[in-house]
DNA sequence: TAAAAATACTCCATAGGTATTTTAT
DNA sequence: ATAAAATACCTATGGAGTATTTTTA
């Protein structure tokens, strides 16, 4: 069976009769007749009662008639969603995302911007740490993937800045720093540490100690949390202090006091990771409402 | 376009290698990629990205494919379906029934013992006088029609008796004759009569009237109502006495007596109408449900 | 350099056309 | 008698095959 099939099927129903739709598709009455008996064959029935002058539909041609105009209805609907998918207008997105990500008001409001803009792209969020989600970005199982660098990345990946916050001290609010607004880096030498740290040993959390080498002193590391908000977590159950992104503050809870942190160098960065060997307009378009909600870009391999 | 596209698409977009899809389907690679090409045209959009050696499915491409397995998988059910409707298992009917058809056991137990034999089947119900299901019959506007006999028929009509009950007495209970169980015609000779007549002048009513008139007397036609039920209604507001089919009891309300007719003819018949040249398997099956709910047929003109 | 897609050309199956007959109103 | 479908036969478009070249991993 082709579309040929169905369209002469279509006519001849509407019609009413083989030479008027024969005239409207702009061919012959024989082959008309043809077509539709080789239809009614394949079928294995009869679609239209001949009755020597003038046909009607049977049964099952009736049946077939509203199967056939729902069929053609649909492959034009196709044409025309392959266009807009072409147009990413229509599609997937899967993208990856840092856990502590999901605090920062940049990150969610550009989720919620694109999908404004694209409702009908489905978006899959997928979480997991920098590291994973870059490995996962090289191997096309995700489309972007909102990371910290820096990061171990293997194969070309671009970076776009989403923001750049300044880092602040998280204590818990027995703690006797409390009673300072600002803190400079120095101010603890002393104290015990809460680390979030990767396996690769990049991240923010080693450039955070190579900073403290810097300034002089070696910081004592009392405990290893595996994301920033469980880092937090145990600053609140009073195991140590942390040094985590400003963003955290929205983890607001009751034993926890944040402080800023006279401190230039290192920000906690967040940046839209894509790879360019695997484009798409969807990508572009999520990468240009990026752009638009942060009015700066950069590259950086 | 024609389903060969969508069908080569498929193969293609599962194989990802033009090469293995035209050896799956038995094609030999250089017109797969012309019929590739021309869909691709049509749709105004390339569907794979060609990378030298191998393809990948593009954007486009991907949302391209399940608009195709969609449409690919209704062709195969619209070929099912219309075989399907061809064996009386799928469609419509369209039923017309007389407003006092709707009070009898058997009628509606007959559509409702088809309704769970074939429950694909789509049951358009439609109220009528007899006379006019008969006309519309007739016109192809209805598949079979429950009428009660006689009527006036245009062309060719078959009837298959679905039910023969007697004629019943409806009184209001403040009427002297409600003592007797059991009413001979003769007795009512002096009542005022609540009848329900066509204007074709056919109809129970009219074969009542004739019967009265063989035994000796004119009945006193009081009141003239357009359905059977309106006539009991009127007899339950005192306005006289009716004969009935038997099934009207189930009709019971306050001020109503139902009293046994002695009398063998006329029968309330009622039957199930069809027209012998339009048949279908669909209207076939109907009457084989009327003949196993009845147990006996019959041939009227 | 090897595997896969693209190109160039040929062939034939079949969609479509022409002429005519059959059928039912 | 006539209008419409069916039959018979012919034509030619375009789908498919064969041979070869191009591309890239």
């Amino acid at each position: 069976m082709e579309l040929r099939h169905l369209r002469y099927f279509v006519a001849t129903a509407q019609a009413q009769s083989f030479t008027k739709a024969a005239q409207a598709l702009h061919i012959a009455q024989p082959p008309l007749g043809q077509q539709i008996r080789a239809l009614e064959e394949e079928i294995g029935t009869p679609l239209f009662l001949r009755q020597g002058r003038g046909i009607v539909l049977s049964d099952a041609g009736a049946v077939f008639l509203t199967s056939a105009l729902d069929i053609l209805a649909r492959v034009e609907a196709a044409k025309k969603d392959a266009l807009r998918a072409a147009g990413g207008e229509l599609g997937t997105l899967t993208l990856g995302f840092t856990e502590s990500a999901s605090f920062n008001e940049v990150v969610t409001s550009l989720i919620s911007r694109y999908q404004q803009q694209y409702p009908e792209v489905g978006i899959t969020l997928l979480e997991g740490n920098s590291e994973t989600l870059i490995k996962r970005l090289s191997r096309g199982e995700l489309d972007a993937a909102i990371v910290r660098p820096p990061f171990a990345s293997t194969g070309d990946i671009a970076l776009q800045v989403l923001s750049e916050e300044p880092l602040m001290v998280v204590l818990p609010s027995s703690h006797r720093l409390v009673r300072r607004k600002r803190l400079r880096l120095e101010d603890l030498r002393d104290e015990r540490f809460v680390l979030y740290s990767r396996k690769s040993g990049y991240g923010l959390s080693a450039d955070i100690v190579a900073e403290c080498r810097r300034r002089g002193f070696n910081p004592s590391i009392h405990q290893q949390a595996p994301q920033v908000s469980s880092a937090v977590n145990l600053v609140s159950a009073g195991m140590g202090i942390a040094i985590v992104p400003a963003s955290m503050q929205r983890m607001q809870r009751p034993g926890l006091v944040f402080r800023e942190l006279a401190l230039e160098q290192p920000k906690a960065i967040l940046g839209l990771a894509t790879c360019p060997a695997r484009q798409s307009v969807v990508i572009e378009h999520l990468l240009a409402c990026a752009q638009l909600g942060t009015g700066e870009a950069e590259q950086v391999s």
